[in-house]
RNA sequence: AGUCCCCUAGUCUAGCGGCAAGGAUUCCGGACUUUGAAUCCGGUGGCAGGAGUUCAAAUCUCCUGGGGACUACCA
């Protein structure tokens, strides 16, 4: 009780002191932030720093697979490989792991080009391809077989299943397992030369074949694909596999911290395994990086598997990779997402060891915080509902300076126009208004932002469908400057623009694309399509302020009191379009919502 | 079933033997406001459970429980 009373008036004093004296608190503030928090991996780093492991080097590497597009799962990782590469003063290489020609397009790796260097990560000079080591792959994979730790097998792809075992059961070894290392030699080389068909012979690692880990029961290294490659061509008809080849391309490029996801830390022991094995020329052991683990990015109300979101795309759920409601990297452009809000929300979920789904709204808040910055600010009507100032002249027409951002005067004015009809937002009247409703309704006034007070005097409606047509409203001339506050009838000030001064636009109200949190989460008999939110996408008709017909496709502005928009690139001479990138926080329909 | 990994509010994260367990978001109040926005103030809410070591455990050890990875010639 004592306590509580004594923080009233402190709170009233910061309070104070925060209207007054705002830099006093931002200060504070500030240096509350210098304490930076360290994520696991940064913390390996510097006990790396500190032993010398690496002579004070750090390069780090973001390397896909060309067999889909990035999602903001990548985003993670990309960010975190190329932020850790600049704060250690270190480097960052782009590489392709381009090991399977089956799954790999060429379409792919544009793309992924082009979204890493949008999300701000520059790769310098160092853009490689896991196809641009094949000969060196190929000539470790000899020396391992000289060392007498691989051979050919002979054996199907269901002999060699059948002789691992199982996590219980110990594996069995092949029958071609003991042969020379001549015959290996040849038998490899013949391999290369494309003397045999696919799956008539495969190279295997000769490890332990009782080895509690599966992973080391001879793992293949390298397959047989007689496939064009979309780099190498047909060049090779021999491919190598995943844990062989990473290990060797991060050693290849001297990447010191390699990090991946969690799935790969069984994987650990046998790229450990393999970089043990091999040396250089002059016989010393090969460049050994350190593979570290973190758990990928899960997000709540939507899919991140590449499998998944191909189907969204083949089956037409959605429009394409870039289908604003994906959780795509192209999608989240044309959306309207900056880069720089992925970064925060990257940086702001930071890197663990936990699996996790991360709240959607955690995201929400991170593209907010970014646009409220950078938007101008204009008043679009999304769902036009006309109104006619009864009392203000026919043809008389007022222009009005704006500010384009309430509190950052550097974006400028605009001027804007009052004439007798505007249009206001259908939402901001109700015709039967609920409690707490502070908007239009038949009687009540409401200020037009930057302009008069009106009063509904009467409600016009369709006389077939009773839909209401418009409204006759009546202005109080002396309101112009005035506030809310100043008329305790008027509640809030809502947008609007004027016949004169608007121009039609088509707007896409995106939402989120499923209605599940957990849409991976499906009940029986049922697909996680499911869960598709039908609402996901409304496409309607609005009026917008007619300088933005001039406006660049991919300007944003905040639509005051609605969100943020974004123009798109399917905007033509004569239908502009807008994305919603997001609504503003609407705290009042949250509370309608959960009374009910 | 074997090996390995993980477990701090609804969600994400800090903590590294001594903290009133901190921050972000969500939610709920309030101040301010020509955006029911932003901004600001406040509140609800957490160490999976149990034993042990210790003067002292979220932190170290063990057990139990829960979640996950591995049984591809994918990455």
């Amino acid at each position: 009780m004592i306590e509580k009373l004594n923080a009233q008036p402190l709170d009233e004093t910061k309070q104070l002191i925060q209207r007054k004296y705002p830099e006093l608190l931002s200060e504070e503030k500030e240096e509350v932030k210098e304490t930076k928090e360290i994520d696991f991996i940064r913390k390996i780093i510097n006990e790396d720093m500190k032993t010398g492991k690496y002579n004070g080097r750090v390069h780090t590497r973001f390397p896909p697979e060309p067999n889909g597009y990035l999602h903001i799962g990548h985003a993670v990782s990309v960010n975190l490989n190329y932020g850790i590469a600049k704060e250690y003063n270190g480097k960052f290489n782009l590489r392709f792991d381009d090991t399977n020609p089956i799954t790999e397009e060429e379409e792919y790796v544009k793309s992924i080009i082009e979204d890493v260097k949008w999300l701000g990560a520059d790769w310098e000079d160092r853009l490689f391809f896991a196809s641009d080591y094949f000969d060196r792959l190929y000539e470790y994979a000899v020396q391992l077989i000289k060392k007498g730790k691989a051979y050919v097998d002979d054996l199907s792809v269901e002999e060699i299943r059948k002789l691992r075992g199982t996590v219980t059961e110990l594996g069995k070894e092949s029958p071609y397992r003991n042969r020379s290392i001549e015959e290996n030699l040849a038998l490899f080389e013949r391999m290369k030369n494309g003397e045999f068909v696919d799956g008539e012979k495969v190279l295997r690692a000769k490890i332990d074949m009782s080895h509690p880990n599966l992973l080391m029961r001879d793992p293949v290294i390298y397959r047989i694909l007689h496939r064009t490659h979309h780099n190498t061509g047909d060049k090779w008809c021999i491919y190598p596999l995943y844990d062989w080849a990473h290990g060797l391309e991060d050693s290849i490029e001297g990447i010191t911290h390699s990090i991946c996801t969690l799935e790969f830390e069984v994987h650990r022991e046998l790229y450990d395994w393999f970089l043990e094995q091999l040396e250089d020329e002059e016989g010393n052991p090969i460049f050994h990086p350190q593979q570290i683990e973190f758990a990928r990015l899960n997000l709540s109300y939507t899919v991140m598997s590449k499998r998944k979101l191909l189907h969204l795309v083949s089956e037409g759920i959605v429009d394409g990779w870039d289908d604003p409601r994906m959780p795509t990297i192209a999608a989240f452009r044309r959306r309207g997402v900056t880069p720089e809000a992925i970064k925060k929300f990257t940086d702001g979920i930071g890197v663990s060891k936990r699996e996790r789904i991360v709240d959607f709204s955690i995201l929400e808040h991170y593209i907010r915080e970014d646009l409220e910055e950078r938007c101008p600010r204009v008043m679009s009507v999304i769902e036009p509902l006309k109104v006619i100032i009864t009392n203000y002249p026919d043809d008389k027409e007022e222009k009005i300076e704006v500010n384009n951002h309430t509190r950052n005067k550097d974006m400028g004015k605009r001027v804007i126009t009052f004439s007798k009809v505007i249009y206001i937002d259908n939402s901001d009247f109700k015709e039967k208004p609920p409690e707490d409703f502070y908007r239009l309704a038949p009687g009540r006034k409401v200020k037009l932002k930057y302009s008069y007070t009106i009063k509904c005097e009467k409600v016009v409606k369709d006389e077939k469908t009773g839909k209401i047509k418009e409204l006759h409203c009546s202005y109080d001339p002396d309101s112009k400057t005035c506030s809310t506050k100043d008329d305790p009838e008027v509640k809030v000030s809502i947008h609007w623009i004027s016949e004169k001064n608007a121009i039609p636009a088509e707007i896409r109200l995106y939402d989120r694309l499923f209605l599940k949190e957990n849409p991976l989460d499906v009940e029986e008999g049922k697909d996680f399509t499911d869960y598709i939110n039908p609402d996901s996408l409304k496409i309607v008709k609005g009026f917008v302020e007619s300088f933005l017909a001039k406006a660049e496709v991919g300007s944003r502005y905040q639509f005051e009191r609605l969100g943020y928009f974004i123009i798109d690139k399917d905007t033509t001479k004569d239908n502009l379009v807008f994305n919603r990138i997001i609504t503003l926080k609407d705290t009042w329909s949250k509370k309608l919502e959960n009374r009910k």
